[in-house]
RNA sequence: GCGCCCAUAGCUCAAUUGGAUAGAGCGUUUGACUACGGAUCAAAAGGUUGUGGGUUCGACUCCUACUGGGCGCGCCA
């Protein structure tokens, strides 16, 4: 619709010699639906006053033969404004548009794509941290896939680092007179285990060299380790997996580190051929500083000066894979911004090493921090479980009102999860992010909840599909269909900056659009065109909350 | 020390990327239940956008210097 209407500013604007396109923006004047703010630009470009131009501008556009097909009214506001107002005829017809198209004004995009968003280490439990990469990371995926690009999304467990080597070394110990092939352990154990040996290892030199020796002799194939290490891994993924099914986040892939590890003679020979390692410390490292820099730019670490591959490595050497499996025009990663130099190193390892020649993002969201903004720790100063999160919302939401004990199972985790998903998602992803389970339990206001109720009653009055005129009846009833023209942008916006938020805003505004039509016109008194123009808005609306929704990660229960 | 990010209502957050009177939720106060589902709607109060300068017709937004906070700076992930 706007670049309808910015096509016919712009024939004016040549007819007047004024050779720009116009920008036309949303107005927030009570009775403008758009504004165009380039009077002033016109007027410094062409020596005159933004007044004489608009003025002249605003006769002109008034006098324009078929006016009335696209505005209802167009006049010139102080110092430099120009003021439309748009006709119920075009906003209709970009309506119905709207209402045709199965992309939602969306143009359509077909790249491959590789998202990692995953990244828990296997031993440990899974915090609120893993929380917010698993959310985001799944609403960019889903946003990504409804423009119609291929996604391939990749778990990326943390599977064969130092915390590997601690956790077996916590095993050798406590099991000392089994064989590897004897010994069991649970879930409990390796979560135990896992930070009472890393704690060992902050205090204790030998404990620590000794983990990573076991380590590296876990990554050059000790069979003894790698029993261990496999039985470590069935226990652990069990785990990961039932918790990211219950939050409907699902990978592609569900490959770890150690996968890269296979490629890592065939990488050091490109390397090698690239010329581009150097030794370093002991190390072989890749220089990738720039003469741009800002700040020191330390080296590319490929490998250890005691012979181990470490993180780094192994994501380069993921990215090598990546290109040779899948050859993705582009590859994102959703991970903390705490590791935003560590992917600036890797994506111009990458680069510079020719493994990898296209766009690589990191998606970075700020730190997981307590209410005191200082960096989140329970009570007991350990990490909060997520699933220790999920129960408390779902008693707290239990509590709520006596029907909702009796709800539905399968009803009741999709609103937890619209609950934990929309009070994540509503937040702009730079910022650092105050973790509150008090936040997580809300149910009133902008939240999850507010949607799925607003979508749920309004659902019962969809008898049928309705069909559109070219009237548009009260205040109320244009509010909802401006709202409703908006959704293009902000799936756009979202799009181009990688930022759920947007969406998640958009979805509130829309349900407040509607929630207030829905109070002040009565569906079932109506008849006639009336009734049949609303049934068919109200059906728009709730296809674009569902949709919008479903890529946030949020379904709709049965009812609530 | 160097660098990155952040600072908006009592609290948690927005602001269509430089536009007119900075918006929501929670909390507080008040109103609407003969209700197409009240988990709703209407209204009030609440602000020198951390501070000082600059850029211009116009700044929460861009530049600069401070203040306060978070984070990162070679073999952890």
């Amino acid at each position: 619709m706007l670049n309808e209407i910015t096509e016919i500013l712009k024939q004016v604007f040549i007819k007047e010699e004024y050779n720009i396109t116009p920008k036309i923006t949303k107005s927030e004047i009570e009775g403008v639906d758009f504004q165009c703010n380039d009077l002033f630009k016109l007027a410094a470009i062409n020596h005159t006053s933004p007044v004489e131009i608009g003025e002249k501008l605003e006769k002109e556009i008034n006098s324009l033969d078929d006016f009335s097909k696209y505005f209802k009214k167009v006049s010139f506001s102080r110092p430099g404004f120009l003021n439309l107002t748009l006709s119920d005829e075009i906003i209709c017809k970009y309506i119905k548009r709207l209402n045709d198209d199965e992309k939602l004004g969306l143009k359509e995009s077909n790249q491959t794509i590789v998202l990692d968003y995953g990244g828990p280490n296997i031993a440990k439990p899974l915090h609120v941290g893993h929380l917010r990469t698993a959310i985001i990371g799944q609403a960019i995926n889903n946003l990504l896939k409804f423009q119609g690009n291929k996604t391939i999304s990749d778990v990326h467990l943390g599977d064969i680092g130092l915390q590997m080597g601690q956790v077996i070394y916590g095993i050798l110990n406590d099991f000392q007179n089994q064989t590897p092939e004897e010994i069991e352990f649970d879930l409990n154990y390796l979560n135990v285990t896992y930070p009472k040996i890393s704690g060992l290892c902050k205090e204790n030199e030998e404990v620590k060299e000794k983990c990573e020796q076991i380590t590296k002799e876990l990554q050059e194939g000790n069979k003894d380790y790698q029993i261990l290490w496999k039985k470590i891994c069935d226990v652990s993924i069990k785990d990961i997996k039932r918790i990211y099914k219950y939050l409907s986040v699902d990978f592609d892939l569900w490959y770890g580190e150690s996968d890269a590890y296979k490629y890592f003679d065939e990488l050091t020979d490109y390397l090698n051929k690239q010329n581009i390692l150097k030794k370093d410390e002991g190390a072989l490292v890749i220089d990738v500083k720039e003469d741009t820099d800002k700040n020191e730019m330390p080296p590319f670490i490929y490998k250890k000066s005691n012979g181990a591959y470490l993180y780094s490595s192994s994501d380069l050497a993921t990215i090598y894979q990546r290109q040779k499996d899948y050859n993705p025009d582009e590859i994102i990663y959703v991970a903390d911004s705490r590791q935003a130099m560590h992917f600036t190193q890797v994506f111009r390892a990458a680069k510079k090493s020719h493994i990898f020649e296209k766009e690589l993002k990191h998606v970075g969201y700020g730190t997981v921090n307590g209410k005191d903004n200082k960096p989140f720790k329970t009570r007991s100063g350990g990490a909060f479980k997520l699933d220790d999160l999920i129960n408390e919302v779902k008693e707290t939401f239990i509590s709520l009102r006596e029907e909702n004990k009796n709800m539905d199972n399968e009803d009741l985790d999709k609103i937890v999860n619209s609950i934990i998903k929309f009070a994540d998602l509503q937040n702009d992803l730079e910022r650092n992010y105050i973790f509150d389970i008090q936040k997580f339990s809300e149910v009133n206001g902008k939240t999850g909840p507010y949607i799925l109720y607003t979508y749920l009653r309004i659902n019962k009055l969809l008898t049928s599909k309705g069909k559109l005129s070219n009237k548009i009846y009260n205040e109320k009833d244009k509010n909802l269909r401006m709202k409703i023209l908006e959704v293009t942008n902000a799936l756009n916006t979202s799009i181009s900056e990688l930022k759920p938020h947007y969406i998640a805003g958009y979805l509130y505004e829309l349900s407040v659009a509607a929630n207030d039509f829905y109070e002040t016109n009565h569906l079932n008194k109506l008849t006639g065109e009336e009734k049949e123009d609303y049934l068919y808005i109200l059906n728009l609306n709730n296809r674009i909350i569902k949709i919008l929704l479903n890529i946030l990660g949020i379904y709709i229960p049965t009812k609530m």
